[in-house]
DNA sequence: TGTACATCAGTGAACGCGCGTTCACTGATGTAC
DNA sequence: TGTACATCAGTGAACGCGCGTTCACTGATGTAC
């Protein structure tokens, strides 16, 4: 696109059907990532993404697998290691952050049932799993674990999908910021009262 | 569709759609809900349905309120009042096994942004969201009922969610149940560890 | 170093599909007299 | 009670659309000799 003269041959055209797929998520609003649309914005043929993805679904579930190592490094800047309720909250900030200013990607991630054949999807998936556990841990050592990761997941998730789907005004950041921060306080404290 | 002879004017077309569009996405599983298919299903023409809504979205936005109509219904079926730890698990549970056992309604009554201009619709999420709020004043009276409320239903909508979109394994709905509420349970006792 | 040829990554036209929506229409209903 | 007619709720054909995918093809690349 760049080069005046564009060659015949593309140079490296899954990276740049994935690129052009992240930018029409982040662009669009709302739309369906369709091939078709893909190939257009690569300024490609619409069968030149078949040399190199099977079909649909294995470019979409590429673009999920990205979607899902963007946010493990949104969580990891958030705080690497948190240990405390406050460095907690932060980390939910930075999920239902992604989830708000990326709607259409957190939807190609968490809207359709995963492709488990896709070993790096499965792989992207758990190293979120096990860092939100690796937190929970560190934060309270005496918890049953697991459940309390599953509990902590499902509300970071909820938070961002309710924000996602309007069922929470999302319009100011800051008002978002302060009640994710809210919410995570009030469970924390919520056996003491 | 019961009678032999079909007579020219359907009667009640409009429940008629609602209940076609019902009975599809309880069958269909994944797919995305159309007013053709809904036309056919109903046996009327693909026409027909414009008598009585403005477009597909009028359609969609009637059938996610019926969905939380339902929804509200069977919480209240698990426990009109909670009060306990326990009770309020139970209420959980419904809302989970509901997402799982309807997931196509369940996406279409969260998954796409609210038509606001839908009066019933408004009301219908509205009283959810009150009667969560009810039972969490009712649970933690000392709690700061706002941040707790929010929190209390992103977790279960967060767990929903998670089992819907296949990164916590639905297969069995006893698992699922036990997951619920051991979650609601870890997050109870979180802050006494 | 130069040429023949296999391989590869694109093209672009075509397929069949289902969709939302519009349109002129027609059959049924019910009301006024 | 019987008829004329306005109104309403359907029909079915057609529109243009974008889609996923296939196909025979062609231009570029790189390797063997």
């Amino acid at each position: 696109m760049s080069t005046s003269s564009a060659p015949y041959h593309h140079g490296d055209l899954p990276a740049a059907c994935l690129r052009a797929a992240m930018d029409l998520l982040e662009e669009g609003g709302a739309t369906e990532l369709s091939l078709r649309a893909v190939a257009r914005k690569a300024g490609v043929s619409p069968a030149a993404p078949y040399r190199h993805y099977a079909n649909r679904e294995a470019l979409i579930s590429d673009v999920a697998t990205v979607g899902f190592r963007e946010l493990a490094e949104d969580l990891a800047a958030a705080h690497p290691e948190p240990s405390t309720p406050d460095e907690l909250a932060a980390v939910a900030v930075a999920y239902v952050q992604f989830a708000v200013q990326r709607p259409a990607l957190f939807r190609v991630m968490f809207g359709e049932p995963c492709d488990t054949d896709n070993e790096e999807r499965v792989a992207a998936v758990a190293a979120i799993s096990e860092y939100v556990c690796a937190n929970v841990r560190r934060c309270f050592p005496n918890a049953d674990a697991e459940a309390l990761s599953t509990a902590v997941w499902a509300l970071v998730h909820g938070l961002a999908s309710l924000h996602l789907d309007g069922k929470l005004d999302a319009s100011d950041p800051g008002v978002v910021a302060a009640r994710v921060r809210a919410a995570v306080h009030a469970v924390i404290t919520a056996s003491a009262s």
